[in-house]
DNA sequence: TGACTCATGTCAGCATTCTGACATACCGTG
DNA sequence: CACGGTATGTCAGAATGCTGACATGAGTCA
């Protein structure tokens, strides 16, 4: 148990391996994106798109988990310099359909490289059974803790 | 992105299935950490230091995935509101050993309760030993993605 | 002893994200 | 049609965390 050293005895709880799991992945992360110039966010915003062409802000929000607001705060930037675009006006409702452009495409399939090589190492050392069954458990988790959360 | 999944609907990697979780766990403490005034972090900080007494700032840091410096932040802050005590100098070499004062020890109390009613959300649905194969699967995770990070 | 390396605490500046708020647009019900 | 409820985009301010940098103390090695 006790190996680290700047480190923890304590027996750890789930919540904190977690926690631990998903700082080590954006550490990681960011390792592999930062040569790219690119963020974790900004990665999550552009595989979003390239998988769901014509998302609104608020959905890319939902998806890479952050705020509506700084999705936003991001979107102006990445369409600023050009890697995404956005109709001037929206064509229902107020939700500004995102598009991808070659430049943003391009971009991106460097990072998917980058990211995909992460994944990989992460699940080295692992079954695809027990992927499949840190599959079901992930989701599992997700589930019982938005259980009771919206609806209380 | 689709992988050989046991049948679910995979549009999701294992990659951002941990992120979702650890959204949705992050979400969840602080909705029950807010009534208490008290952060996710500000939490961490204090549970460390009740396991173990005596973490320096850096250790603190590292616990609770942040850098030294945010940590030095918020000590500061729960030094001057009187929930952890540190010596004004260094018993040796310059890490001030931190400790909780009982008026920190009380503040934790309430809020271990808070979020131990979360994990045992997350964990309701899951059997004892399903909860055994996610401990080893995350670690597992863990070990993977720092295995050639810091030594390369 | 002196030089080197490493870890720590801390200050300053910057980046990112969040909370709060507002106006607008759709949809349902009456 | 009018109304409330919901969702969206956006602006402004504040909180939080991070990077860069510096000085100090301890350990290592020649």
């Amino acid at each position: 148990m006790s190996q680290k050293g700047a480190g923890v005895d304590l027996d750890k709880s789930l919540g904190y391996l977690l926690k631990e799991a998903s700082s080590a992945l954006r550490v990681a992360m960011e390792e592999v994106l930062r040569p790219l110039g690119m963020s974790v966010t900004h990665y999550s915003c552009l595989e979003l798109l390239a998988q769901r062409p014509g998302l609104s802000n608020s959905e890319l929000a939902r998806g890479a988990f952050v705020t509506r607001q700084s999705m936003n705060v991001l979107l102006q930037t990445l369409e600023r310099d050009g890697y995404v675009t956005r109709p001037a006006a929206a064509p229902v409702g107020k939700a500004l359909p995102t598009r991808l452009t070659p430049r943003g495409r391009r971009s991106l399939e460097k990072a998917t490289v980058a990211v995909r090589s992460v994944e990989v190492r992460m699940l080295s050392g692992m079954t695809g059974a027990e992927q499949s069954r840190a599959f079901g458990i992930l989701q599992g988790m997700i589930d019982s803790l938005r259980a009771d959360e919206g609806g209380a």
